[in-house]
DNA sequence: CGGATGCTTGATGTATCTCAAGACGTGTGG
DNA sequence: CCACACGTCTTGAGATACATCAAGCATCCG
């Protein structure tokens, strides 16, 4: 038995079951996911650049990779974050080009899927498309809240909520142990999803870390005191839209 | 012949119409949507609540709404708007509970259509199906570029752009004549979709009128130089993805 | 060893918010 | 018909949160 978490469609299997019960016969439909070859990609690199038409789905099985939007003088937007089982652009089958660039964090490896094999799946478990709607749907909910973030909250509550939000998905995938997660991202990254200078994006964490809300050290997070910081971060779950806690 | 432009499911046979070609059979089929009696609500008013599992969805007829999410406080983020011809939760097909509310920006007009009228739809003509993914899909790119509006863009360069986007939007449905359209909204709403104080908006406003791109008065907007407002904006409407100019 | 990358800190300027008030138009009830 | 409330737009003054610029330090790596 491989490492679960962290190889295969593991991660896709458990984040779908979080939104409908699953069985053994979805993971076996699922798994022709992962017949083809895996594909790689290096720090600080383009899995995908706007305007392209890319012909397959890429399912993310380890890293961290994000959707981010330019502007022609160099400012950056990160307008989301692709982890463990995430689908980097399903809707492919309905767009003809991206709308939006897909850079690797980390080092990441990831499927390709082509129409067939997502046809095959759908085939086999018709109920498997809803659930990957329904991800979908998550993914917009997501960007919606983060718009909230941006526009509304204070740095340092954007920054509670964003951790609050990263432990959730991250427990969901099976990436969590206790409150602690791997946070492979530099605080750069950070600042560029949260519309920060990276300056103030540091002294905000110092002052989390300061108020005792969170430990940050060697790309890890610990979340000393999660009820605090939800209340910080105003967090209420229901944008995520897992049917089970 | 009724008034085409702000009635029944012209402006959606002409939105969906950006995206595909679309015929007589099309308007055909997509008129049982109308078949039910329209719905009334004031402005000011919710037509959603966060939370709320409505069973219908809701196609806009006339007049603008908005999506928004509100914090505990009272702060409010605007995060779309929808004019008419817009669908304003496709997703409860999928999702059970709604995750931001739905606010009359204006007096607004909308059918409330069941789930066997899409279905009849589709039936019918099966190629919409993927016109209204389409559509879902739109709705998930104008997001994106909102984050990067609200993350990146300054307040003038943001409000440029949000008046050159609702221009193509309003265009597309037929609500634009010439550079003109009507804006029916109030300032303080232009501030909560941008993430601004009230004040502040007002003299970013001026300060457009004083740089000679829009005139705006009496809820009525002219773009006076779209090439230089667009420049502005730093505009690329690849994200509205209209396959026709 | 030198260069790249990431984190941290200090100093300075300014963009934006907050508070406050006034003007205008519109509808409403006395 | 007037008085008044309300919503909207506008302007001024003052405070501050945040960006920018600049530099130093640590770690890693070829």
């Amino acid at each position: 038995m491989t490492t679960l978490t962290a190889a295969g469609i593991e991660p896709l299997f458990r984040l779908l079951g979080r939104y409908m019960p699953l069985d053994e016969a979805d993971r076996a439909a699922l798994s022709v996911l992962e017949v083809g070859p895996i594909c790689q990609r290096d720090p600080r690199h383009d899995i995908a650049r706007e305007g392209e038409s890319p012909s397959a789905v890429r399912l993310l099985v380890s890293g961290w990779a994000c959707p981010y939007k330019d502007l022609p003088d160099g400012r950056r937007q990160i307008v989301g974050f692709f982890l463990p089982g995430d689908f980097c652009d399903l809707n492919i089958y309905i767009l003809r080009e991206i709308d939006h660039s897909i850079g690797a964090l980390t080092a990441v490896r990831y499927y390709e899927i082509q129409p067939q094999q997502f046809q095959a799946v759908i085939d086999e478990r018709p109920h498997l498309l809803r659930a990957l709607l329904w991800h979908e749907m998550v993914t917009s909910g997501i960007q919606r809240e983060w718009l909230l973030s941006i526009g509304q909250r204070s740095p340092l509550e954007r920054l509670a909520h964003l951790f609050v939000e990263l432990y959730y998905r991250l427990q969901a995938v099976g990436l969590a142990t206790g409150l602690r997660f791997d946070l492979p991202i530099t605080q750069n990254h950070l600042a560029e999803a949260n519309g920060l200078s990276l300056v103030h994006l540091n002294r905000t964490l110092q002052e989390m870390r300061r108020e005792g809300l969170i430990e940050l050290a060697d790309r890890r997070l610990r979340i000393t005191d999660l009820d605090r910081l939800k209340q910080v971060a105003m967090f209420n779950s229901n944008y995520l839209h897992f049917n089970r806690k």
